[in-house]
DNA sequence: ACAGTATTTGACTAGTCAGTCAAATACTAT
DNA sequence: ATAGTATTTGACTGACTAGTCAAATACTGT
């Protein structure tokens, strides 16, 4: 005790990130997280002033981790069509690992916070807009670079198009969450993206047809 | 006191339905809903037996208005592509109301309820599940005609459609409640209805191109 | 070894939470 | 009018809520 690990801080960050995207904002108390983490609540107060500071903490903190992640994805090694298949495969294999994890299927968890949320505290609202904002800059760039190469026409509406990516990839999770079911995910996010952004390319495996159904609970 | 009006369970619903609308069901409080519906506590609990079975009321009270209304905009009277295009313009309407009378995008009030409580309450996650299958009944039985009346191919995947449209419309909400914007939801849902169905049909006042911003906060 | 500082601790608020209950009250049927 | 019942009330739990704080402790530089 006094100054041990230096981890503390990111400690309550992750257990945060786990607890609230597993069940929701108003479920988790500042009592339970700190429980999990293995943390007195004083300590909690040392590092955060409230509960939603560190709500927003832990946003930050685990977008930069999934950012990171797409950045990889979203490579100039790869090509703009390449980027978007590998998205939706990170998308589904997301939220498989933490179905396996959780014993549920968890939506996402900036989206779901952010709606959850949206009407009580402004700060968490404001941290999910942003979040959009910087994965809708990573999409624009793409769809530009479509429109570059001419795979896209040029009159394309960028920013919009942006926008439609990320609410069809929304809308998809959030039903995924409270259907718990995945299946769906499995295919339909590549087949809508690409007929978002107007390539009906066929890919290897991508189909149309409906997967059998089995609901997880 | 003691036996008079007999409007207070519905009066509790409706106000169930206001303040978790607004904010979220983790920020509301029975007593807060007892307070703002000018009932005791007491009454409450004879009326229901416990905060979650009053949710899933509220959420069956509340879609039983909705549904009256989608059947409305679906009835035979209609061509299925004015029940698309009556449809956009319903969710349209219906977010604006909400947020002149609360001040804010409350964004769907089902999914928004039904995302926030799947991992923790499990009466609610199978109510806004149960929703979403109402509502894509009422899609695939339009698709179906569509599909009858030769507007689309005979090997269009009928429930996928469905799903797509839900999810497609959803994103969109979600999306306008965490930015407080409804901008976006003006023309997209439309746009993007049709786009997936595939009816690339050129409606009055229709168009791709994005609205001036103006986010309210 | 010691002074200063960063961190941890546990005990502490004061308010709020969902839920209970016996008693009071107002309606209904006779 | 009166017996029975549906509804309301308010006071009551006991657990949990976010947040506070002074004191204890362990690390750091010197």
């Amino acid at each position: 005790m006094g100054r041990p690990s230096n981890d503390t801080k990111s400690k309550l960050l992750l257990t945060a990130n786990d607890l609230v995207w597993q069940s929701s904002y108003g479920s988790v108390s500042v009592d339970d997280i700190c429980k999990a983490a293995g943390v007195k609540k004083g300590s909690f107060y040392y590092y955060f002033t409230s509960k939603a500071e560190l709500a927003v903490a832990a946003m930050e903190e685990s977008y930069k981790g999934y950012e990171s992640e797409i950045f990889k994805i979203f490579s100039p090694e790869r090509t703009p069509v390449e980027r978007f298949e590998r998205l939706a495969d990170f998308i589904y294999e997301k939220q498989l690992q933490a179905y396996e994890k959780y014993g549920r299927v968890c939506g996402c968890p900036f989206a779901s916070l952010g709606s959850e949320m949206a009407g009580n505290e402004e700060l968490i609202q404001k941290k999910a807009d942003e979040i959009l904002h910087r994965q809708g800059n990573v999409f624009e760039q793409t769809i530009q670079e479509l429109v570059d190469s001419g795979l896209l026409p040029v009159k394309t509406d960028i920013s919009n198009t942006s926008s439609q990516l990320i609410t069809s990839i929304l809308g998809q999770v959030m039903v995924a969450r409270i259907q718990n079911n995945l299946n769906n995910l499995k295919n339909d996010v590549k087949v809508s993206l690409f007929q978002t952004l107007g390539l009906e390319t066929h890919i290897s495996g991508m189909s149309t047809k409906p997967q059998e159904q089995q609901n997880g609970q």
